[in-house]
RNA sequence: GGGCGCGUAGCUCAGUUGGUUAGAGCAUCUGUCUUACAAACAGAGGGUCAGAGGUUCGAGUCCUCUCGCGCCCACCA
């Protein structure tokens, strides 16, 4: 044999590997290829520059389990997209290019989006490939591409059809930042510091009301103040009206449960709006609508002489004016959370506008079942999706007043204001340069408003299933692929696109969208803390393939029960590195010790020794513990079970103990010798294939240079799942192991305590143990002496095991 | 305030349905050039399983409470 390096060298192999994959199409999916179809829900990447190392983390979990199902047997749908429409992509132009797209021609600014996509999207993609991801990248999908514009769309008028959506002039969470509504899942908390004001309000009787508010700058939008309907303090009031300082109008005072009379003075201004409460008061009460800011968060004409000036300076203004007037009676510094966008982390606003909606309250029922439909793992993460549901407030609104977004595919009539939707087959359209082909059917007008919101970005990858699916199917084909078999995610984001996911598959399909889901955890820094770019403690992935490799990585990945976070850690890292060289060193030594093109098929299973059947057995075991593991998604404890193996009984033990075996020349032993190489063989091609979802790069450079003939697979990939060999199946001899192992320790320890080198010749051992102990021992005998390297072997009669060494 | 997760060796974590003496890696210490691997190998030390109570013949594991850490949600006048 060729003289092959004692070190392996990820730097080499993977990209040879990457490059082969692609040529040969090992992960290229063919919708009609026989065998039973696997097929995963691929979150798709928000396109962000580079990946992160939380990407790392929790792609790698899902190619374990798309590997696995692939060694299975299955047909593998493991497709790839990016997404890249909507606010996000928006920002990342922004920030890229830096422009603002607020200044800019609508168009211009789309193009530009377009364009840096291009530029950025194929690096971008790479570090997916890098990683080891066996989706098939041939075909891949953009959530703005036309197809993925096309099924949006289409998906956009079912729901209308199905009158899922509407239409609605409400108050909405707004963003004054990026000047469009949001969701409430987009909304982020924040602790911040502010003054809670006691200002009066003047009684009909000249008497003062106070009121306490951390948001005097919205006094001119005040339409009522209330108390609690218990509060004798303001029993004989209820009813009358207060006079709003600086702007004079006079209020209604009205009682409300809602009201803490323990806060501040028990008496409370409702603003239209301020916050959740208002608009509570605002519908229930039916109050007049007082609009005092602005869609970009500036005072209006309604706050008179503060008008036009952002809503923070009308607050110092209006405290100036208010102490001048002696209308202030306190200011105490509080801490309080406020709700900002989650995307340019801005205090968001509520503004009544027109927008879209998606029904879900009324579903939240039937959510929480479909998702008891669904399997989880881990099932605790079902909980937080129920929490999630339980606690929604707003119906999911999906119109964006922003510009590099799917468009709706709608008009409306410029005399009735009337709906009118795209015909299907016209798809994908831009309502602002495309226009209806007919009239408006209820009033018969001819002159139409194009639609100018676009799309949340989650109305789009909602329906990811969709997009995947129509990657390789015919649209009528979708159907009956739902539900897929599998939507692998982060937990971050069940409240959004899991929580979406079902809720549209549901109303398109009456199904669910997966049968099951897997939920990773998070990356978090060597001390457990976020990782985060103002902490400075963010970690390049791109740099850990360059060090280490992408197996190093994937083996670290995978060492942390699915669901939990995991600390960074660069030792870790290095240990999957160490574990690669052991494993290449192990195979180089079974290679050095077996004759030219080996087929260990020919063996005669019979001839096998005693000693080999206990590996045998070991690996029979730990095949069965590692398909266990893997069907439940449990992909660490499989990792665990293997790495166990491998170190401790297959290179600490078995290998020590049959290194004798090999090294005879003489042709005495030869029986021993062929069952030692055919165990040795079979063992390491079996271990290589439990091993190659995690370490996809080194298991293949192994095979590919030690295992692979003619007729073999092209792939590891493509070896199938080890499976136990019926004519070896005896469990029995893991007991038998054991008792060897035993008696080898002790014969290391009693050397490693004096100081003597393992190779020194044992006088005398002597071991103590009843007849059936002695049997088996007797059957090893050959392998046990020689790999203590024991001069006289003895036996005594007891019922206690114990090893005396001389 | 509510929900979820976590708390096991100096550090990072395993510990399946309760069952001998609680495991692994890293780190530490001692030794060994041993014809796969010295970035290796052999051995050793190191734990009141966060705390308290309970169920049980038996609890790291089940129940109750308390404390600490993290995440999500609510509160936001």
């Amino acid at each position: 044999m060729k003289e092959i390096s004692k070190h392996y060298d990820p730097s080499e192999t993977e990209p040879k590997w990457l490059k082969f994959w692609e040529k040969n199409n090992v992960y290229k999916f063919n919708p009609k290829k026989d065998g039973e179809i696997f097929s995963i829900d691929t979150p798709p990447p928000t396109v962000s520059g580079k990946m992160h190392i939380g990407h790392a983390y929790s792609y790698t979990h899902e190619d374990f389990i798309a590997r696995y199902q692939k060694m299975r047997g299955k047909n593998v749908l493991f497709p790839f997209g990016t997404d890249d429409n909507g606010l996000p992509t928006e920002r990342l132009v922004e920030k890229l290019k830096k422009v603002r797209a607020s200044r800019m021609k609508r168009q211009d600014f789309i193009d530009l989006c377009n364009i840096t996509l291009k530029e950025i999207t194929p690096d971008f993609i790479e570090d997916w490939k890098k990683i080891g991801m066996s989706c098939d990248f041939s075909k891949i999908y953009s959530t703005i591409d036309d197809n993925c514009r096309r099924i949006s769309q289409k998906f956009f008028i079912d729901l209308y059809r199905k009158q899922k959506v509407y239409r609605q002039e409400a108050p909405v969470v707004w963003c004054p930042h990026c000047q469009t509504a949001i969701a409430q899942a987009e909304l982020e908390d924040k602790e911040a510091e502010t003054f809670f004001n006691d200002i009066v309000f003047k009684l009909p009787n000249k008497k003062n009301l106070t009121i306490s508010t951390t948001r005097p700058e919205l006094l001119s939008s005040c339409v009522a103040v209330f108390v609690h309907p218990d509060d004798k303090r303001y029993k004989n009031i209820v009813g009358k009206k207060a006079q709003v300082p600086i702007f004079g109008n006079r209020v209604e005072i009205m009682a409300d449960k809602k009201v803490d009379m323990k806060k501040g003075s028990g008496a409370v201004m409702c603003c239209t709006f301020g916050d959740k409460t208002d608009v509570e008061w605002f519908k229930e009460y039916k109050l007049p609508l007082a609009v005092s800011l602005d869609k970009a968060g500036m005072m209006t004409e309604k706050a008179k002489k503060f008008a036009g000036l952002l809503a923070k300076d009308a607050r110092t203004r209006i405290i100036e004016d208010l102490k001048r007037k002696k209308l202030l009676l306190e200011q105490k510094k509080i801490t309080h959370s406020l709700n900002i966008h989650e995307r340019c982390k801005t205090e968001v606003e509520i503004l009544n506008s027109e927008q879209w909606y998606v029904k879900i309250l009324d579903q939240k029922k039937k959510i929480i079942e479909l998702g008891e439909e669904i399997k989880w793992h881990p099932e605790f993460m079902r909980t937080r999706f129920e929490n999630w549901i339980r606690g929604l407030n707003w119906d999911w609104c999906i119109s964006r007043q922003r510009f590099f977004g799917i468009p709706f595919p709608v008009w409306y009539c410029a005399k009735c204001g009337a709906v009118l939707l795209a015909d299907e087959k016209d798809l994908p359209i831009d309502p602002l340069s495309a226009k209806p082909k007919e009239e408006c059917k209820k009033c018969g007008g001819s002159k139409f408003i194009p639609e100018r919101d676009v799309m949340d970005t989650w109305a789009t990858s909602s329906i990811s299933p969709e997009l995947a699916l129509q990657l390789f199917y015919k649209d009528s084909e979708v159907k009956k692929m739902i539900p897929m078999n599998l939507r692998p995610q982060a937990h971050d984001i069940i409240s959004t696109w899991l929580f979406y996911t079902v809720v549209r598959s549901q109303y398109h399909f009456e199904n669910i969208p997966w049968s099951e889901v897997m939920i990773s955890g998070h990356v978090l820094d060597s001390q457990g803390r976020k990782m985060s770019k103002s902490l400075g403690n963010t970690i390049a992935p791109q740099s850990i393939f360059e060090k280490f490799g992408a197996d190093a990585l994937r083996f670290w990945a995978a060492g942390r029960t699915l669901g939990q976070n995991i600390n960074f850690s660069e030792e870790e890292i290095q240990a999957g590195k160490k574990f690669l060289t052991k494993l290449w060193n192990a195979t180089r030594f079974v290679m050095m010790n077996l004759p030219k093109s080996y087929d260990y098929r020919k063996l005669d299973t019979k001839k096998i020794y005693p000693t080999d059947k206990w590996i045998l057995a070991e690996l029979q075991a730990l095949i069965e513990t590692a398909t266990k593991s893997f069907e439940k998604y449990d992909y660490s404890s499989a990792k665990m079970a293997i790495e166990k193996f491998f170190w401790l009984k297959l290179t600490d033990n078995y290998i020590e103990i049959v290194k004798n075996r090999l090294y005879e020349e003489i042709p005495k032993n030869k029986k021993g010798r062929e069952s030692a190489q055919f165990t040795l063989y079979s063992v390491l091609f079996a271990l290589l294939r439990l091993l190659a979802p995690f370490v996809p790069f080194a298991t293949e450079e192994i095979y590919q240079t030690f295992f692979k003939s003619a007729k073999d697979a092209k792939s590891i990939h493509l070896c199938g799942w080890p499976e136990v060999d019926e004519r070896l199946f005896d469990k029995e001899k893991i007991k038998n192991g054991k008792i060897l192992i035993e008696i080898v320790a002790a014969m290391r320890k009693h050397k490693a305590e004096r100081g003597l080198s393992m190779k020194t010749e044992l006088e005398k051992v002597e071991i103590s143990c009843d007849n059936a102990t002695k049997k088996i021992i007797k059957e090893m005998e050959s392998d046990l002496k020689a790999v203590g390297n024991i001069k006289i072997l003895k036996f005594a009669n007891s019922k206690k095991f114990s090893v005396k060494i001389a």
